[in-house]
DNA sequence: CTCCTAAGTCATCGATCGGTGACTTAGACC
DNA sequence: GGTCTAAGTCACCGATCGATGACTTAGGAG
């Protein structure tokens, strides 16, 4: 036996393949018993501990809770922080991609559309929004770098645009500082 | 009858009906009998006609050739007509997105990324590119423009964070002059 | 060792899907 | 009007999916 019956570990497991599956495949692309056949367990199991697949993917996704740099450094270096974490932190275990991005691809169900714009909010733009300070349209300015995080990471991995997928995070440097400059009215370095 | 029998209207309704489908509910999302019944034919003439679901996505994705701003005016101008397109154009045949978003909820299938990345370089990276002319990473700074667009549109439609989704293109227009100008290192007039 | 509860399994259902081949029918041509 | 070809239909297959309920078994408590 590989393991012992423990009800909340096969649960937490079961939880831990999904959120891959799902991101790697999308909600349509993962079955239940793909997920079931990571754990090793019988794919009833699921619907037993999670009534659906459709609250299995709730759960997962919620549980996923995107790992979001605090805002415990100074400000300036945010956008740096950021745009590492979105773009070229490995995300191996997600299919190469954050979780984000790969959440796109299961736009089809109902639960992404909300859980996308939450994490987003709450997990990027708040913390982006120190940056606008003393701006008028402080919102507008902050959605507009944080759409343009999500967009660099969205041509790097799922559309696999030249130039960028192979620009390491050196290259972008400069450009970070110029943009976050022209959108936040103010210098902000780039240097690790 | 509604329609007299005519192999290439036929053909053509059934392109035009999956694009929407496959725009609108991903590949996953689409399923053969569904299609057909828009078009009012048996599934099985889909089959007759395209020899796959694969196929007809692919041909579906080829013919909706997003409709690209041609490189006619100014170059000055292309800024503003792409975001135009790409953010505020009504694509609501589309499911109100672009074509391009809308492909990302087809992640799964196998060509929807050699799809998207050709349509991305050849549909708009080219036209852009003309306004990096001169500068040292020309083709960096042409994808990190057409990055923010993507991202924008993403933001907007796909995730709906609530400043951008309720931004017209007036309140969007200084601050795209300013990551133009950033990026490309001259000004770029936004008033159209 | 026994027993009892909960963790996990098995068999199976109904629906849907992509796909196939035999069939029917519309409509142009003589 | 008959006929022949191609457009379109019908019945059906095998696979897969989410989901259900009855069943089996592990393992701690007494």
């Amino acid at each position: 036996m590989a393991h012992k019956r423990d009800r909340e570990a096969t649960r937490a497991r079961l939880l831990e393949c999904s959120r891959l599956r799902f991101a790697r495949d999308g909600y349509d692309g993962t079955s239940v018993r793909d997920v079931a056949g990571d754990v090793g367990v019988d794919p009833a199991l699921v619907f037993r501990y999670f009534g659906s697949k459709s609250s299995l993917f709730t759960e997962a996704m919620a549980g996923s809770s995107a790992p979001v740099v605090l805002p415990d450094g100074p400000v300036e270096e945010l956008p740096a922080k950021l745009m590492h974490q979105l773009v070229f932190e490995d995300w191996s275990e997600y299919a190469g991609e954050h979780p984000l991005i790969a959440m796109l691809r299961s736009a089809g169900h109902e639960d992404t559309k909300d859980r996308l714009r939450q994490q987003v909010c709450e997990g990027y733009l708040d913390v982006l929004s120190q940056l606008a300070d003393g701006n008028e349209d402080k919102n507008l300015r902050t959605e507009l770098f944080g759409a343009w995080l999500l967009g660099i990471g969205i041509l790097r991995t799922a559309v696999g645009t030249p130039t960028l997928a192979k620009a390491t995070e050196e290259d972008l440097r400069p450009h970070l500082a110029a943009v976050a400059e022209a959108l936040f009215g103010r210098p902000v370095p780039t240097d690790g």
